[in-house]
DNA sequence: TTGTAAGCGTTATCAT
DNA sequence: ATGATAACGCTTACAA
C-alpha cells in the first residue's frame, strides 16, 4: 500500500545539512546567499557539500521558488549569419550572470512561434527575447500572460509587448538607396530572397526612395521566397539583368546576395562599380575584404543581442529602462562598389 | 504560525480534474498519454483544461518524475558558420519530438565547458551533445556520472564517453593536400587561424601529406590564435607570400580564409589557379559560387547535428546504435581553384 | 481504465 | 543568523 519509490540515490540538501549540523534551510541559504551565514556554518556547509558531492536539483528549486533562471530566446533561423551575431551578443551579455538561455527556432513560422511561446509559458522563464514585432494575436496574449520581462528584437515599431531593441529596416533601406541616387545611379534594381517581414520593410524603403526620386519602376524588383544564398544572389542578378539591361546598380537585401552579384559580375566581366554598383545589407565581415570592397548597411546585431539580455536582466531586478523602445540605428558603410558615377 | 504562501493564482491540475469530475492522476494521464483514458473522460478533461486555460508546470513535472525533456548541447562558438549548420541539423532532428534544446557556449574554453557540464548535471537533462573529444578529466567524470546518453560530435577518436558522430580531420586535410600534390603543386602553404583541437589535427594531416611527398618545409606554415575571418585570410596569405615567394598553392583550414586568399589574389592580380591554387575546408555555400569556384573539403555538419540528436533520442528509448562511433566522412569537392598544373 | 496515498527536493513564511 | 513547518504542482507505486 505505502509508496515504495525507488530511492533516487542522490545526495539531497537534507543530507548536506545533517552532515554540517545545520537545518536544511540554512544549507539552502548557503547556496543562494553565502554571506547570510555565520563564517563557521558557512564553512561547515561548504565542506559537507563537497564531501558528499552535492548537486542542487534545479527542478525542485524552480517548483519551490516559483521561478527559474532561464531566459527564453526565439529566433527564426539558425542558418542566418545575422542571428549568429545576435546570439553572440546574447551569450556575451549572459556571461557571469546566473541566467542561462533556452534557444528555440521558429523557422520563420508564426504558428511555430505560437507553439513555442506556449511551451515557454509552461516553463516560467525569467525573461523572454522574441524576434520581430509581427507576432500573432494569440502569441501576444500568451506573452502578455507570462508576467516576465520581454524584449522584441531586430526591428522597432509602435506598441511593444514590453520592450524593444532594434532599428528601422525601412529607413535603413531608404538611406542605402538614397546613397546610390545621390551618386547618380538611376536604374537601381532590388534583389530580395526569403521575404520575411523585415525584408519586406526594406523593400518598402527602396520603393519610397525610388518614388521620391521619380525613378520607381516595378520591373526593377526581383524577389524569391526561397532562402537566401550567395549563388541565389548571382541568379537573381542574372535574371533581372536580362529583363532590365540598362540597370546600373543593385540594392541587395543582404550581403550574401551582394557577394553573389559581385561574383556574377566577375564572371561576366561587368566592371564594379563602373558598369554596376552594388550595395548590400548587414555589413558582414567579408564585405570590406571583397574586391572591390562592397558598400553595405551596418546593423548592430551584436549590440541588439547584448542589449536585449541586459534589459531583461535589469527588468528582472526591477530596473526599467527610461524608454521601452531602443533604436540602435544603422550606419551606411560606403565602399568602392558604389563610387560616384559621372552624371 | 502556519505557512501563508501568497497564492500562485495559477490553474492547477487538481482544478482541472475537479471541473472534469475525475481524479488528478487521470487528468495527469490525459496530458501524457491521452489514449489511456476512456473517450468520455478524455473529452471532459480536455474541455476543462481549455476552459480554465491550464498550463502544466514543467518544474513540478520534472521534480515528480525525476526527468526532463531537455537535451543539453555544448558548442564552442556561435560566430562560426560551421556550427550554425550543426545547429540546424540538431533543431531539425528535434522537430516534432517532445524534446527541447538547452544550448550553451563554451567559447573554446575547457574550463567553461567543465562549468557548464556541472550546470547541466543540476538539470538532469535527458541527453547531452558535446563538441569535440578533448574534454578535461574532470569533465569526463561529470559526464560519466550523468547517467544519460551523450554524443560527442565533430570529430571521432578512440574512447568515446558514450557515443560519437564525426569524421577524421587529419584524414580530411591529408586528402586535400594530397589532391594538390597529385596536381603537381609543390610549395603548398598552410594557413590556419584559431587553432582549436580540430584545426590542429588538420595541420597534422597537412604535415603528414607533405612529409610523405618529401616536400615538408616548416616555413610554409603560418598560423594565428586569433579568430578566423575573411580579412584574416588575406593577411595570412600576404604575410606567407612575402616569406615564401615561390609558394604555388595554399591549403586553408577553413573557407573564410580561402575566400580572403582569393580576394587578396584578385587585389594583387595573382591568377587563380595558374599562379596560386586554393583549397578550403568545410565547403560553405559560397565556395561553389566564387570566381573561380573554390575547391574545398565538404564536411557533413548538418548530418552530424541530425545524427547526434537521433542517437540521443534513440538511446533515451533504450535503442543503442550497433556501433557507438559513427564516421560521417568527408568529400573533396574539386573545383577550378585547384586545376591540374603542368608538370 | 481509474483512484489513493505518498512523496519528489527545495524554498517561503513566520518565529525566535 | 537560524530553525520549524508547510507547501510548490505533479507523478510514481500500488491497488482495485
Amino acid at each position: 500500500m505505502a509508496r515504495q519509490r525507488t530511492t533516487t540515490g542522490k545526495v539531497r540538501l537534507t543530507e548536506v545539512a545533517k552532515l554540517a549540523g545545520v537545518s536544511p534551510i540554512t544549507a539552502s541559504r548557503f547556496f543562494r546567499n553565502p554571506e547570510a551565514l555565520s563564517a563557521g556554518k558557512r564553512e561547515r556547509v561548504e565542506s559537507a557539500a563537497r564531501e558528499l558531492g552535492y548537486v542542487p536539483d534545479l527542478a525542485a528549486r524552480a517548483l519551490a521558488s516559483q521561478r527559474t533562471e532561464v531566459i527564453g530566446v526565439l529566433i527564426p533561423s539558425l542558418t542566418n549569419n545575422v542571428f549568429s551575431d545576435v546570439l553572440r551578443g546574447i551569450y556575451d551579455a549572459l556571461q557571469g550572470s546566473r541566467y542561462s538561455i533556452q534557444l528555440v527556432n521558429t523557422r520563420y513560422s508564426f504558428l511555430q512561434e505560437e507553439k513555442l511561446l506556449r511551451l515557454f509559458q509552461a516553463q516560467r522563464p525569467a525573461g523572454l527575447v522574441v524576434t520581430g514585432i509581427n507576432q500573432t494575436p494569440d502569441s501576444r496574449l500568451v506573452m502578455e500572460a507570462m508576467n516576465c520581462p520581454i524584449v522584441q528584437i531586430m526591428e522597432i515599431g509602435p506598441d511593444p509587448v514590453d520592450m524593444m531593441v532594434g532599428f528601422s529596416h525601412n529607413k535603413a533601406a531608404f538611406s542605402a538607396v538614397s546613397h546610390l541616387l545621390a551618386r547618380n545611379y538611376r536604374r537601381i534594381g532590388f534583389l530580395g530572397a526569403r521575404m520575411d517581414p523585415r525584408v519586406q520593410r526594406r523593400l518598402e524603403g527602396y520603393r519610397d526612395a525610388m518614388k521620391a526620386a521619380g525613378l520607381y519602376d516595378p520591373r526593377l524588383i526581383i524577389t524569391t521566397p526561397v532562402p537566401t544564398s550567395v549563388s541565389m544572389g548571382g541568379m537573381l542578378f542574372a535574371d533581372l539583368l536580362t529583363l532590365v539591361p540598362d540597370m546600373d546598380a543593385v540594392f541587395c537585401v543582404n550581403d550574401d546576395i551582394a557577394l553573389g552579384v559581385l561574383f556574377e559580375c566577375q564572371r561576366r566581366q561587368i566592371s564594379v562599380p563602373d558598369d554596376m554598383a552594388i550595395v548590400g545589407f548587414n555589413d558582414l565581415e567579408f564585405m570590406a575584404a571583397a574586391v572591390p570592397p562592397l558598400t553595405s548597411v551596418r546593423t548592430n546585431r551584436y549590440e541588439m543581442g547584448r542589449n536585449a539580455i541586459s534589459m531583461v536582466m535589469a527588468a528582472i531586478d526591477g530596473e526599467r529602462p527610461e524608454a521601452p523602445v531602443i533604436d540602435l540605428g544603422f550606419q551606411l558603410m560606403v565602399r568602392g562598389s558604389s563610387s560616384p558615377r559621372p552624371a
